[in-house]
RNA sequence: UGGCCGGUAGUUCAAUUGGCAGAACGCCUGGUUUUGGUCCAGGAGGUCGCAGGUUCGAUCCCUGCCCGGCCAGCCA
């Protein structure tokens, strides 16, 4: 198990390894510490996951433990092999390598004959009754249930009938494998839960050799006690099914100490949604451009938004584990990708909307190369070189011919600098028929190369600019709240009523420096004053918006509004 | 409706066996700054879900209530 380097924080102790160091200090697991990472592979990956990963994997490298990725799939009807690699990939990706990569569906044979040996005690039988009368008989929280008719055949007729089940003796979902328990437990996981049903449905990994297929609940403590877990880490959802977990391991000869189960709650963040199937909506109704898309909180899509994976971790490690549920603000998440975007990023310059500024007093046809630091937290960063000239792009929003009370930047008669170049006075401005400015005519003054004036006086603001004559065009996504409501689907309504419509903003015309042509795919750089951007990472012509920096100004203007 | 799990700043989490309620993010103010970024300093923000009880003393223990989540798939 290896966990690559990240932003980390000093971190007080969750009550699952508070747990752990009891465990260890009782000598209950002998000191050994064993997890496992357990996805069903019928979608991708997605951040809520990530904190399941974290913690495990997590777990596994404090105490010098074990954790292995191992494959939940037990129900081939929605699972498939590009899940499984795509799976792999991503977490790979997070930062951990899995000690083993494991499949449910290995024990496939242990977990028959486990079946038979329970059904030899007259600890299951088989139930002859269909899906909706044994739901039926299942009874309700506060009535009994009904004991099946079939609830007392004798261990020789389930025995032979289990073995035709296994055998093609009968048609799907004819006959299943119940455990008999208590049809009046408190419990309704209790109530002879089903353990095996039949399934004629091709399975990524054992083909047509079975056609019964274990249930979560006869497969997933079972996996846990083969592989020698000794903590099995899951969500809040299957807190009331932890009874079974331990009824099933308490009747079988284990090979290892019995696991023990503990749930924490799951991830939700504002303005999206953590649910494979909401997910899978998105894509299968063409929503998202697939599980991909940038703007999907899937690890996939994170990533080529341009989350860095250490960010990711950090911001984990920092919300910490707990029972109670949560809804983090993406905000959060957010402002752990700025610190670590900040330490990590190279600066560069680009234009999204792009205005022409003119400096009259520069020559025709003269070129010159500023020296621009490529980030300012990194002096091993370096320098790099930009082209400069008579003709530049500058933001839209950097330029007011009427300005609003406390705005620094160009205004006719007013001097700021441009980022590694000199100091420009706006002289005036051409506007077109609307009245909208099209091109703006400066003045440099030749004494302030570099950007700093030899008299010492000082200019309010600083804006960047890309020359003109040696942009490259580019088109950039810009990225808001997928969905309009913090919690979607909350009060009860369809999650996907508040879809943002404007979530995805497409720039066709922005403006590069040059420099940005040497980009690798899915690298992350920082637009001065705009945010991260990441190049996609199959186009690096095209990028996407990884976050914004914190904007003061947008902040002054939405307190005006007020 | 029964059972289980939760409820501490706006949000998420802490508080060493009952002893002056803290942190991060966000927000506000000031300083630094060739990014209105970063960084630094400071500030506002809490009836510890509610009501009783035990105690010198309760966020912590007890009782009752309220609110939220999960559970009645041959999904996981």
């Amino acid at each position: 198990m290896s966990e690559t380097e990240g932003t980390t924080e000093p971190q007080p102790i969750d009550f699952i390894r508070e747990k752990i160091n009891a465990d260890n200090a009782s000598g209950k697991f002998g000191q050994r510490v064993q997890t496992r990472f357990p996805p069903e592979p019928n979608g991708y990956l997605h951040i809520g996951h990530a904190k399941s990963i974290c913690l495990n994997f997590g777990i596994a490298g404090d105490y010098d433990g074990v954790c292995k990725l191992r494959f939940d799939d037990t129900n081939p009807e929605a699972e498939d092999q590009s899940f499984v690699d795509g799976i792999i990939e991503d977490i790979a990706w997070l930062g951990f390598e899995p000690d083993d990569i494991v499949y449910a569906s290995d024990y496939f044979d242990q977990l028959y004959d486990w079946a038979e040996s329970l059904i030899e005690r007259g600890l299951a039988y088989v139930d002859d009754q269909n899906a909706e009368t044994i739901s039926e008989n299942r009874g309700g929280f506060t009535t009994p249930g009904v004991d099946s008719p079939w609830r007392d055949r004798s261990s020789e007729e389930n025995l032979a009938l289990f073995r035709g089940m296994r055998d093609g003796e009968f048609a799907d979902g004819e006959k299943v494998l119940r455990a008999k328990i208590d049809m009046n437990h408190e419990n309704m996981q209790m109530r002879d839960p089903v353990l095996y049903r039949i399934r004629r449905v091709h399975h990524q990994r054992t083909g047509d050799s079975w056609i019964i297929f274990p249930t979560y609940d006869w497969a997933h403590g079972q996996s846990d006690a083969i592989e020698a877990v000794t903590h099995s880490i899951c969500t809040l959802e299957f807190d009331s099914h932890r009874p079974l977990y331990d009824w099933c391991l308490e009747h079988l000869e284990l090979p290892h100490e019995q696991p023990e189960q503990t749930e924490f709650a799951r991830l939700n963040l504002t303005h999206t949604v953590t649910s494979k199937r909401k997910l899978r909506q998105l894509v299968d109704d063409g929503v998202m451009s697939g599980w991909d898309d940038a703007l999907m909180p899937t690890l996939r899509g994170v990533r080529r938004r341009g989350y860095p994976a250490a960010a990711i971790r950090a911001f984990m490690s920092h919300i910490g584990v707990a029972k109670t549920n949560s809804t983090h603000d993406i905000e959060l998440l957010e402002s752990f990708i700025r610190t670590e975007l900040n330490r990590t990023a190279l600066r560069r310059m680009a234009v999204l909307r792009p205005l022409k500024v003119v400096i009259t007093n520069w020559p025709e046809g003269q070129e010159d190369e500023r020296e621009a630091i490529n980030n300012p937290e990194d002096e091993s960063a370096g320098t790099r070189m930009v082209p400069f000239g008579r003709e530049l792009w500058i933001e839209q929003d950097d330029f007011k011919l009427d300005p609003p009370p406390k705005y620094f930047r160009l205004t006719p008669g007013r001097e700021v600098r441009l980022r590694a170049g000199y100091f420009i006075t706006a002289q005036d401005a051409v506007t077109d028929d609307d009245g909208n400015v099209v091109e703006v005519h400066c003045t440099y003054d030749p004494e302030t190369a570099g950007g700093q004036a030899p008299d010492g006086r000082k200019v309010k603001s600083t804006i960047h600019w890309v020359s003109a004559a040696h942009a490259i065009d580019a088109t950039v996504h810009l990225y808001d709240r997928l969905f309009t409501e913090p919690h979607p689907g909350a009060d009860g309504s369809d999650p996907m009523a508040s879809l943002n419509p404007d979530a995805r903003e497409t720039l066709t015309g922005a403006k590069l420096e040059p420099i940005l042509s040497e980009v690798t795919p899915g690298q992350v750089v920082q637009f001065e004053r705009l945010g991260y951007f990441a190049a996609d990472l199959d186009d690096p012509a095209v990028f996407h918006r990884t976050v914004g920096l914190r904007d003061e100004w947008a902040n002054i203007q939405k307190r005006r509004q007020k």
